[in-house]
DNA sequence: CTGCTCCACTTAACCGGTCAAATACGAGGG
DNA sequence: CCCTCGTATTTGACCGGTTAAGTGGAGCAG
């Protein structure tokens, strides 16, 4: 390992003014420079970012806790943030917490050492329980895609679920749907609540028993709960999924209880990756992942730059309804 | 920020005495091991990773290069080299190439100097041309998911792609198939060759003009593919297409040709995620990724503790070939 | 009582940088 | 010619741990 004093020796200079050719932060003598460079280059040195951080204090490195990266969502989330770290010189530290409490909390633990600058925290799922562990960070900590209430200690950057699940809504209103079910994951409760607003706007109610909770979040789960919902409960026109995968067993259900999509039931999903292309293509309320991702990582660099505490707000992503084809006015 | 001489004094030794305490490698007598314990739990102290890879020179953090995250085949590969590498106690640094060479460059530049103890590489997209930066890597370094030549150098976990493309060739002659067609990736080169021994097994020749390169790994990519393919080369029985999007885009654009599958013309993918769920569900070749991803990153943490390099092996995973709906013998 | 070993702990140096204060040097003004 | 001033470089302490060598006292044999 060569290090800075061997530049320093090579260069006949001291170890502080190769640091400072180095840094940039002192003037240093062209000359001087010149010559210190062309030590490093033969040597082939290169900074130890390990005793630097010792030194400043600053890994310039960010943690990114997820539920998961299997899927397509939280995959370009990280995408979108290892973007805007890469511009700001930071490095990425992933946990995926894959809806195991215990595992997130090690993780968590783990990073409380100095090891990371700053935290991103997306997926309320299962750090919820352990957010207090944070209680005492000493560095910056930012949630984001969070759907159920966060404390008030962070700043969170977030969709507005309930509008997402109002969009959805407010379009089955609009094509004349009166009588809709929703099948959704446990979490989404903002969205439902927002699907209903949009019915109970026209004096209309979606009932408790027209709402169903898909076991897992998964095509098979999705297929399940539609085929349960579509038997007790023929009569719906239209049906709302609040996650893409739910919705695609939703299409299977409905195509194997012989109702065409969206004639004989209009589907509408939430987020429809690009890539789950069906026949016909879903109906989707689209949620701004990457710009959301984009925003909370770059409220968190400022935080870290400006070394206060970050300003203690709930920022809203607005999501947006993408019309395809999988609804329609109901049939009659 | 309480450090380790903090608790020394709090509990009247030194702070050698407490990082014997914590490490456990030196005999402290029980009441004073007792006395500082209590010591770092009324300051809430916890060591500082910093510092302690400094002295040490392990940082506990392996790199991790893939192309992507937004898709399941790398995102699964991503959890699982996760899951190996927390049970050894280790952080994960992610850095997703995204098809960028220059990129790539940069985040391989940037981790060169001790902030992480080994690497991984996944995929030879992008990092192939900027390997020899690391041919003076002082950690271990693993390649996988390498379909292409791998520099001697470092030790390789990949998959038996030629064989991947052989089962699928195989599979379409057993079931009598002569004039088939590939839609494949342009790196993807290993399966293609595989699929060509199966007919040459028989005596058959797959021409270059059957083999078509989609423009992007994208639905929509293959469909172009496809729908080219088809209209010049009606003749096709099968189709094999070595990327599951592609297969998406491929079983679209049968259906625009008026051709049904499996019975109008046979259609095999690889590695099929189960959230692409189709109609009829797509025979595939499984491309074993998270064994893959384990066996990798169990190899470099290995290479980590026997503190020599590691074997430099070729280790090749067999594909499986799972039969579903989209394959059958051709018409007539 | 002396000398030896062993245990438990302390002391001092080190990992490789950064930071702040001190110093050497040359130019300009009186 | 001396003093001042500004710039370029050096000095020494420090970040918070770990490692290796050193020290003091207890226990035991001779």
């Amino acid at each position: 390992m060569v290090t800075m004093q061997d530049v320093a020796e090579r260069a006949g200079v001291t170890k502080q003014t190769v640091s400072n050719v180095i840094t940039g932060r002192v003037a240093v003598r062209p000359t001087t420079a010149a010559r210190v460079r062309a030590a490093i280059d033969e040597l082939g040195y290169t900074p130890n970012l390990v005793a630097r951080s010792l030194a400043t204090g600053s890994t310039r490195t960010v943690g990114f806790f997820v539920p998961t990266v299997a899927g397509a969502f939280y995959g370009e989330m990280v995408e979108e943030v290892e973007d805007v770290l890469e511009e700001a010189g930071h490095h990425l530290l992933l946990c995926t917490t894959r809806l195991d409490g215990e595992r997130a909390r090690r993780h968590l633990a783990g990073l409380t050492s100095r090891s990371v600058d700053a935290l991103l925290i997306a997926g309320d799922q299962d750090l919820l329980g352990h957010l207090p562990l944070l209680s005492d960070a000493r560095f910056p900590v930012v949630l984001c895609a969070w759907e159920t209430e966060a404390p008030d200690r962070f700043p969170v950057v977030t969709i507005d679920y309930e509008r997402a699940g109002y969009l959805a809504g407010r379009h089955l209103r609009e094509l004349g749907h009166r009588r809709v079910a929703v099948l959704a994951s446990p979490a989404h409760t903002a969205r439902v609540a927002g699907f209903r607003r949009a019915f109970a706007a026209d004096g209309l109610t979606v009932p408790d028993d027209a709402v169903r909770y898909a076991a897992a979040p998964t095509p098979a789960g999705g297929f399940a709960a539609a085929e349960a919902l579509l038997a007790t409960d023929p009569g719906v026109t239209a049906l709302f999924t609040t996650h893409d995968v739910l919705a695609l067993g939703a299409l299977e259900a409905a195509r194997a209880a012989g109702r065409s999509v969206p004639h004989d039931l209009s589907l509408i999903g939430q987020d429809i990756s690009e890539v789950l292309l069906t026949h016909p293509a879903l109906t989707t309320v689209s949620i701004p992942k990457r710009e959301m991702a984009r925003q909370a990582t770059e409220l968190l660099l400022r935080a870290l730059t400006k070394t206060g505490t970050p300003a203690n707000s709930v920022q809203l992503m607005r999501p947006e309804l993408i019309v395809r084809g999988s609804t329609a006015p109901p049939a009659g």
